[in-house]
DNA sequence: ATGAAAGCGCTAACAT
DNA sequence: ATGTTAGCGCTTTCAT
């Protein structure tokens, strides 16, 4: 019967165990090449078998280093996130560091609080896509090293996604396929990509010449996108743009529903492309974001702020995918 | 200009700052009934205003409880996960505890080494749908305390959906609908969920004296559900039971593209009711999983299992949702 | 190269 | 009711 372990073990039992100290044997893992080869070899053998594995708590506060972030976003429910958590947590994880995974629940007073509660456990902070304002955050984040992502707040490292390259691509995209009037479903106010989506579309809608009626902000949810759905319905837009996938599908079934086909009589494009964008019948043309590369660059931010480096403002650009939500626009349509 | 925090706010700096003695600064917080009222009000009041928060890893240390448990996911971006997350981490916050989440990548290897590495900053572990074998856990479980989801591990409390009624709900409402040939598309073996859910089909099956053709098993994806559909068209059932939604959405897409319509052509039912049941066109037939209680009853069995409680076994049934992936059996398909 | 000792911030006996 | 002290497991000077 192998694997009697008594109690917990400790670099002391180890320790014991080898005839050295607990020093050496800190040493032999912190930095195994100031230890003499032969009594490295016999501590680690022993630490295998006896399961040892040091208490990052107990090193944390030795180090000061936590060995741990904090990641937090605005609503795990989101199909958005998940991808995302599992970059930022993969690229972490090379790191070195565990991911303390803080869901907000969507509500932006929870975020501050939240933030505080985890602020002395870790060694920073990923904030995604926060609701709170630029001055809340910035009381709150206080000198935590924080990177934002989908965000931009002055002072702070932050990576977001550009999505004004693929946006103005899939304006020219719809006005090709002979569209000229359009709805803009915007996205919540409080989130910064939500208004940085609109103001891309607002701008190329004023390049391209063509109409463009604003409705919203719908709550980036399923639900907020059916209600979004009559707003496309009483605009006579042919086109819209839905400020992400997930409202967007929302969108879809209220324009099914009201007996509007797509891409028939109305076309769609999202933004994201989660899952659900390819899932979803039709299929969504979408910008798809570059997720892994938002958390890989994350990390690397952090990373940098902690060393205490300036705060650099990365923007990576979204693509433009087509698919199925996108055609041209139904005869008798366009305006005199 | 206020918030000039010099160093770290520690109880040291409060006990200064108070005249008191720091074991009254902690006991303030941590028992605050044995502390005279007014020197309690002046240590909260100059701990609020210094923005003091208590450093976990030290109270971690010092109590041997470490505030904070690890959740294991298979694969946080399979949309059954991410409100069983949600739902997990609101009961552990009331219980007052951080939520560690560790994304096993569907790789049932890393599960081992992950818990290996969480299980000492962790008062106790969370393991959702665990691919790794009841050995392998077992080792690497070792005593830590551990609540299983969605499987039953021998000897450790568990929680699981029980889908048997509502799989036999969902039979039983196929059968009247018409259907005699059913296709089962299982999922993966490993999984104990796929396994259940299965034996739950065929038995009903068995006792309805309906014809069953089993096929699989098939990636828990989308992608697995195309490879599934395929097994369906080449069954000649007229109706299948795909092993969960995300499986479901993708033979859906496999069907449509092969000229197959649902449901008139065939019927399909999903399990576990993630968003993108609700979203896909036809929506699903599923049965719906009981998430938020899943979570809490998950939260409970670990604080018992802490607590040194014996080990409980729960199940929480799921229920059938009727929705637009089910109808009457084509004319001309029952069989002689 | 290794050991001894102090200390990270906190809690928990044990005094008083 | 409050202060003193020791110690959680680890790292890190400082000696040797």
């Amino acid at each position: 019967m192998a694997g009697d372990r008594p109690k917990r073990v400790t670099i002391y039992s180890i320790a014991r165990e080898c005839g050295v100290s607990a020093s050496t044997v800190s040493r032999a893992f912190t930095r195994p090449e100031i230890v003499n080869d032969d009594v490295r070899e016999k501590i680690h053998a022993v630490a295998r078998r006896l399961g040892y594995q040091p208490n990052k708590a107990a090193r944390g506060l030795a180090t000061g280093r936590a060995g741990m972030i904090g990641l937090l976003v605005p609503d795990i429910t989101n199909p958005f996130f998940p991808p995302l958590v599992r970059s930022i947590q993969q690229a972490a994880s090379v790191a070195d560091w565990s991911v303390l995974l803080v869901d907000a629940d969507e509500v932006a007073a929870e975020e501050t609080e939240l933030v505080e509660q985890v602020r002395s456990q870790v060694d920073g902070l990923i904030v995604a896509s926060p609701r709170s304002t630029d001055a809340d955050l910035e009381t709150t984040l206080g000198d935590i090293p924080t990177v934002v992502i989908n965000r931009v707040v002055p002072g702070r490292p932050s990576v977001v996604c550009d999505n004004t390259t693929a946006l103005t691509a899939a304006g020219q995209h719809l006005r090709e396929l002979g569209h000229r009037r359009f709805a803009l479903l915007k996205g919540p106010e409080a989130s910064w990509a939500a208004r940085q989506r609109s103001e891309a579309i607002r701008q190329w809608a004023a390049d391209a010449e063509v109409d463009l009626v604003e409705s919203g902000d719908f709550a980036a949810s399923y639900d907020g996108g059916r209600e979004a759905s009559r707003a496309f319905l009483d605009s006579d837009a042919t086109a819209a743009f839905a400020f992400d996938d997930l409202m967007a599908c929302g969108v879809l079934a209220g324009l099914v529903e009201a007996g509007s086909s797509v891409p028939d009589d109305r076309s769609l494009v999202g933004c994201d492309d989660v899952l659900l964008a390819r899932t979803v019948t039709p299929s969504l043309t979408t910008v798809t974001a570059p997720v892994g590369a938002l958390g890989a660059a994350a990390i690397d931010l952090l990373r940098e702020a902690i060393g205490g480096e300036p705060a650099r403002e990365l923007r990576l650009d979204g693509t433009l995918t087509l698919r199925a939500s996108t055609g041209t626009v139904p005869v008798g349509a366009v305006r005199a």
